[in-house]
DNA sequence: TGTACATCAGTGAACGCGCGTTCACTGATGTAC
DNA sequence: TGTACATCAGTGAACGCGCGTTCACTGATGTAC
């Protein structure tokens, strides 16, 4: 009995600090990032603003979490489609990241824009930490698949090691030997390629461009694939 | 004198006015969105909040008037770049074109945020008016250069009139009557795939990955006229 | 050239607002004997 | 099972802050005769 009770005021903490981070999520979405107030997430619960620091030290701090939440989401979200993709069809694969790339991003705008979109006011991510580790995982991820299905270029490409992060360059050869720098690049290359048709829609840069964004969406991801020859 | 002196206090007018803007400008660049605030303005110039008043009816018509300003810099930035290129090389036009948008992207990162990141809480830009108008030059200048280097594709694509704006359709087909949906869908999609990396490089998601993302912003623009075959 | 009047940029004080954070406190929940 | 104590989530009031906007005003600049 002891130890259950204790739990359950472990639960009932673990509980309400998730509440706090989806109402926080509900608020983002609603209102911006701006929206993520103390005061307004205390509200919404029917707390006393002070009380929010029974569970969060600091505003900062119940960012950060969101933070990681939102990029571990997402990493996810890649990672899934990627394992549904046949382990030795690099195309399938790119193509089932890039899409889950979008849909992820449509289904979370807020979340999408509170991790790729203006820093919020005063906050500063810390340097390494979860949030860092669950970015570098999806970025990982892309180069797994451009070193699969990756062919030497037709075409002499002007990129070499020095024009990468070192210790991502380092990471990288280590894991993949063959692999030239053009290829690293590739990777990087292809994510900004799926990256920008997102945000444009995401931040409704194309609501006066094509009222079918999927579709122009999947025409460059078929474009792509057939500019990789894969 | 009557009207000399009228000018003057026209001329001190208009003055002020651009100097607010240019407060406004640097404060953007150094604070964020959030820093564009009357009262921040006010001090920078050795004024009171209320004199801000005299020049702007409030605050959101300042940050149109910032609004304006950036897209038609960028525009014209672009403008530029294309103009200075052979009249008949569709690659040449966007070579440069690509480049000059990064490169004005770079210069003006405060800028570009404003324009194409996070929206600014509780602000609505006007639907119609001068600002969208800039923005929609950007566009048709890269419409006019995928026309001119427009290959009759080898790929089917899945593209049809359809999937596009019917405003800006029907403007293009009267402009390039021959020009198939699949070409200004290419267009959105080369925006795109520039603006991605653009995007990446300025919010500082590359900075783990290439301490050169100006060698890589190349790369992917010679990939892109190669992947045109033009 | 001089005088009476109109314009209007800018002042300074005030309004009501929401914010993050602190702190002494209450009261329920859980613990030890 | 019952009692004395410890933990700790949550309260409510207060702090100092910056914000957009309004308003009656001052005083210099420009205008009309």
């Amino acid at each position: 009995m002891t130890e259950a009770t204790t739990t359950r005021r472990a639960r009932l903490r673990a509980q309400t600090t998730a509440e706090i981070k989806d109402v926080a999520l509900r608020a983002l979405t609603e209102h911006g990032a701006a929206g993520i107030s103390l005061r307004a997430i205390a509200r919404d619960m029917g707390m006393t603003a002070g009380a929010i620091y029974s569970y969060f030290e600091t505003r900062d701090a119940l960012i950060t979490a969101l933070m990681v939440d939102i990029h571990n989401a997402l990493a996810d979200a890649e990672l899934a489609a990627y394992t549904a993709a046949p382990a030795d069809d690099a195309a399938a694969q790119l193509h089932a990241v890039a899409t889950a790339y979008r849909e992820w991003a449509v289904a979370n705008v807020a979340e999408f824009q509170l991790i790729y979109g203006d820093p919020i006011p005063g906050y500063q991510m810390p340097a390494d930490g979860p949030a860092r580790e669950a970015a570098h995982r999806a970025c990982i991820l892309l180069t797994g698949i451009v070193a699969l299905g990756w062919k030497p270029a037709a075409r002499r490409d002007a990129i070499t090691w020095a024009d990468l992060d070192p210790v991502l360059a380092a990471e990288v050869r280590q894991a993949y030997p063959e692999l030239p720098p053009a290829a690293l690049a590739l990777s990087i290359r292809v994510w900004a390629r799926i990256h920008g048709l997102v945000t444009l829609e995401i931040y409704g840069h194309l609501t006066n461009l094509t009222p079918r964004p999927e579709a122009v969406f999947a025409a460059d991801v078929a474009a792509l694939l057939e500019d990789l020859n894969w």
